[in-house]
Parts: structure tokens; sequence; C-alpha cells
DNA sequence: ATGAAAGCGCTAACAG
DNA sequence: CTGTTAGCGCTTTCAT
């Protein structure tokens, strides 16, 4: 290659990289045999010296079409620039998530993006201590990994507060089950189950607050409902704490008998693709996934220019999306 | 690390790759060096000399759930194996699907799983002379690549077939269009309008072939359909070429106040996740997705064993899936 | 401005 | 059975 174009391979590595010490002429000598063999450097000799152009994502599951939201955005900051994404899918629990990392890492990845963990926080601290590392989906205050979440506190007070507006008193709520302490502060779900509480007490809504503790599926939302509407009072309204959730529980009013919102008002939240569709049309809090990504890119690429920058903490604001699910109670 | 064991690097290189002459001693000692030291073998050196443990899969769109099907069948496959799956996602041209096979090839990947590409047959050959690579959803022949599909023109049959035995005649089809000749006969969707239009002619309703061109999206099916309804004797039963596209046509046919299938009958084609989802409930053909997967990684692990091996071509059988989008016509 | 040379962490061929 | 040695294709000093 480097004898194709008379130069050294030393000329063509800077020409390459655009780096300091080349001549135009040299340029062009380069570019023309790069063209003419097609030549593309190896990117794990690469690896070995500099930088492998490529970043890391990981998504628990393809199948939640908010996560396809957030790939929008990384997607959309990255093009055009050097770095590719590549992505895991699939990881669920601890063990598969620390295999995912670490096969990241061993591809000497640029950065990660790590998207809805459930890893301990010691385990995300060491990632980020070997690779720049930004994380979505947990309010963690690190100070090696950034982070970027939606104020699911607020957003689970916007659905409330909705609720409340249309005149629901037995407002539910369906919330992911969470056992393991040092996760608990952290996780997204724990938060929206907070901040549900915390609006049902300033709504005068105090002695309504039900919970039915499920899991964040459409099986945990149908299970969910269930339990609510075998209560000796059944809720007029639920608010599931995600999408994929309402739709479960959507699924199970309909088999029940019951017309939404006539008879029952349901919500969710996150905004999937799918809530929008007009024959489900799901009252939700948008979390505006394409700006989550964006963001979360954006802080990766700076972390990887400047590894030792002190971490930040961004929190976006959610909006209520209202659609045809809620109404005013019977 | 080989100092800390004690022994040469050539050592650890042998224990961890299992390769041949280690005497039990070694085995220990370098194992335990191992685990002592947390060391993990870069993926980035190794690639230089050896392989890479990867295998690329490429997704045309994250959003279509029928592609997480496949790729549940790939990582169940490679479950427990020592590969580990980078996927992309978000190609729907033939330049960024070029950028993308380019950018695993750099990556030197072991092997590439391409589903449903767009890119020219000639590309698809050039990637396969270059890496072990199998296609899902192509309908060629080469001699290079090993491909894994549905028969489409079968089971486009086995939908006009349910149609027809209901009592239907006026049974439209919304197609894809496609324009470039290359692909055309390649391409799952044209085989799915040749089976339509054969399994019509079966039936005797030639004169009834009627076909919408749009594409496979929401927005395809609510267009499709918007032309269908508007022709002057519209059809009474509308089979999409893809359930997302049905999905679009259920939308529209509730926006003309239509009842399904009282007034119009509906069916799709994939069988994604959503289609059983009991609100929508769609009639469809399955493609079982996950076999599909498994398949296609079998031939990848086999083609990466042997490079040279002669293609095969492996085509499944569809089912169908009779749900409740269908009935007899008024 | 340019190129020679060292070395990144591994694997493979070979000698002991 | 074990260790020495020579690269894999790049990037990076450091002379020239």
């Amino acid at each position: 290659m480097a004898r194709h174009a008379g130069v050294s391979t030393t000329a063509v590595s800077k020409v390459l990289r655009n780096a300091y010490g080349t001549s135009p002429q040299m340029h062009r000598l380069v570019r023309a045999a790069v063209d003419q063999l097609g030549y593309r450097p190896s990117a794990a000799a690469r690896a070995l010296r500099g930088r492998t152009w490529t970043v890391g994502v990981m998504l628990p599951d393809v199948r939640n079409p908010f996560f396809a939201d957030i790939l929008d955005g990384v997607a959309e900051h990255l093009d055009g620039s050097e770095y590719q994404v590549l992505m895991t899918s699939g990881c669920n629990d601890a063990a598969s998530e620390a295999r995912v990392t670490e096969a990241m890492i061993d591809r000497s990845m640029d950065g990660l993006i790590l998207i809805a963990p459930v890893s301990l926080p010691a385990h995300l601290e060491r990632v980020a201590r070997t690779v720049p590392t930004v994380v979505i989906g947990r309010h963690s205050r690190s100070a090696r990994y950034d982070t970027v979440n939606d104020d699911d506190f607020t957003g689970a007070g916007l659905m409330v507060a909705h609720l409340a507006g249309l005149g629901h008193r037995r407002i539910a709520h369906i919330e992911h089950h969470e056992t393991d302490r040092v996760r608990l502060a952290e996780m997204p779900n724990a938060l929206r189950a907070d901040g549900y509480r915390h609006a049902m007490l300033e709504h005068g809504l105090a002695a309504h607050i039900d919970i039915a503790s499920t899991s964040y599926t459409r099986d945990g939302g149908h299970h969910g409902a269930r339990i609510l509407l075998d209560r000796e009072h059944p809720p007029t309204a639920i608010f599931a704490g995600a999408d994929v959730v309402a739709l479960g529980v959507l699924d199970a009013l309909a088999e029940a008998g019951l017309s939404v919102p006539g008879d029952i008002s349901v919500t969710g939240y996150d905004n999937i693709a799918l809530a929008g569709y007009r024959p489900i049309s799901l009252t939700t809090v948008d979390q505006a996934g394409h700006r989550i990504g964006t963001t979360a890119t954006q802080l990766l690429l700076d972390r990887i220019a400047e590894p030792g920058r002190p971490a930040v903490q961004v929190k976006l604001t959610p909006t209520p999306a209202v659609r045809a699910t809620t109404g005013p109670p019977r």
C-alpha cells in the first residue's frame, strides 16, 4: 500500500489521521493510492495503539420500542462522524450485563452507552473506570460516568395530576417490583412509584394510594390489572409504570368486558411509538427518547475527548401526552 | 501476567485457547493467575493473528418486531459459546448497508449475518468473498453465502386460500414497491406479490386481482388501504404484505368507520409479537423467526469452520395463524 | 517534511 | 511438555 503510493507507511498513517507534518503533495499521492486499492485500515491493528472509532450501546431489550427512540438519537448524533455504533441486546440480568460490558471492553471500544442497566452500582463504577461511559436510566451520582435521565418523579406526578383533574380519586399504580436495596434508589421504576405516592398525597388522595407490584412487561400489566380489579373497591383509573404495562392492562380490561375510558381510565409511561397508534391512543408520559439519545452521545464524545472530566447528571423534563384512554370517571 | 503465573506467554496463550500441549500443572497455574489478576485477553490483539470471536448482525430496523424473533434465535444458538454478537441497526438503503458491512469487516469480525439487506447482489457477493456470510431474507442463489428464507410464495398462497375459503372473492393485496430490476426477483416482497397473483389464479379469482403498491410500513398500509377503499368496487378483504402494513390498514379502516372483520377482513404477514396481542388479534402468516435465527447461526458457524464449503439455501415453511381480523364477507 | 524503527498484545512455528 | 522468536498492521517517537 505504502509502496504503491511511493511513500512510507508513516506517511500513509499520517494522512489518514490528518496528523501533523504532511505536505499537500503527499496527501494527493496517498489519497490516490487509497482510492485505487480500495484500502481500508484494520480497526484491529489500530486498536492496539490508538482508537477503534467504535462506541458500544448496551440495550436491555430490542422489543421495547422506547429504546429505539434513544437509538435514533444516538445514530443521528453520530451520523457523519467517524464513529460506528455497535450494539448488544438481551441483557436482562446482572450476569449477562457483566458479560456484555466485558466483551465491549475486550474489543477496546472507545466508549460505552449503557441503557437502563440493572447491574449493581459497583459494577457500573468498575466499567466506567476502564472506559468512558454514559449511563441512561439510572439516577445515580457517580464521579466517573455521566448520566442522562428523565425526571421520573415529576413524570409520575403529571399522570396523577391529569387523572385527578378529570375527577378520579381511586387512582391505582402498577410498579415494577424491585428487591435489591442498593439499586432501589437509583431505578426509574422506584422513582415513578415515589412520584405517584407523593402526588397522591398532594392531591389529598393519600387514602386511595393503591399499588400492584408486578413487572414492567405486558404480562405484568395483565396480572397487575387482575389484582386491582379484584379489590373490594377497584380503582377508576390505573397508572401503569410503563407503556408496555399499559398494553397488558388494556388487554385485561377488554377481557373483563370493561370499556376504556368509559368504565376505567388507563395511562402509561414512555410514549412508545405504538402509544400513538390510533386504535390504541394511549395517554402517557413523553420521555423524549430521541433527545435522551443525542444528549448521551454528546456527553460520551466529550468524555472520550477528556476522560477525567467531572461527571454530569442530565435530567430531562417529561411532558404529558394525553390521548383517548383517559376520561372522567363514571 | 505470564510472569505472575511463573510461566511463558505461550503457555498462557495455549491454556486460554485449550490448545494442544499443556499439562494439568500449567493449567492450574495459569487459571489461578487469571483469576487473581482478573486478566482478559485483548480481542484487538487477537484479531491481528486469529479470531475475534465476534459475529456481526446487520439489522435494517430495530422497530420491526419480527427481527427481534430472529435475534432471539441467533442469541440462543450462540449462548454458551465463545462468540459475542454485535449488531448494527438502521440500515435502510444500499449506501448505509455498505458502510456497515465495511465497518464490520474492518473490525475483523469472524462472520456476518445480514438480515433483509437491500444491497445489490454484487455487493453481497463482494462481502461474502471477504468474510463468512449468511443472508436472511433474500431469495438469491449465491455460491459464496448461505441463505435462510421463509417460503414467501407459499405463504402468500396460505392467506389467499384462507380468505377464499371464507367466501371472499375481491381479495386485494398491498405490496412493497420495488423498482430495481436486479433485486426484484430476490426480494421477499416480490415473491409475496407473485404468490398472491398465482393463488388468485388458482382459485379462479384472476379477475379480482388488485394490488396497491406502497411500502412495508404502517404509513404504507394506511395509504394502501385508502387507495383500495376508493376503488369503484372496494375489496372485501385486504392481504397486507407485512404485519406492520396491516396495522396501518386497521387504522385506516377504523378511521373510515368500517368494522373488522364485519365489513372487511384483514391479514398480515410475519406474525410479529403484537399480532397476537388480544386487542389486535391479527390473522397472519407465521414465519418462525426464531427458527430462521437458529438456522442462520448454525450455517454461519459451519461456514466459519470451513469457509469454502458449498453454499446452501434453506427455505422454511410458513404456517397460517388465524385470529380475529378475518371472517366471512357480508 | 519525511521515513526508519520500536512496540502495542497476541498467536504460531519451531527448537529445546 | 515448554519457552524462544517472529511477526500481524498499525501508531508514535525520533533522527534525518
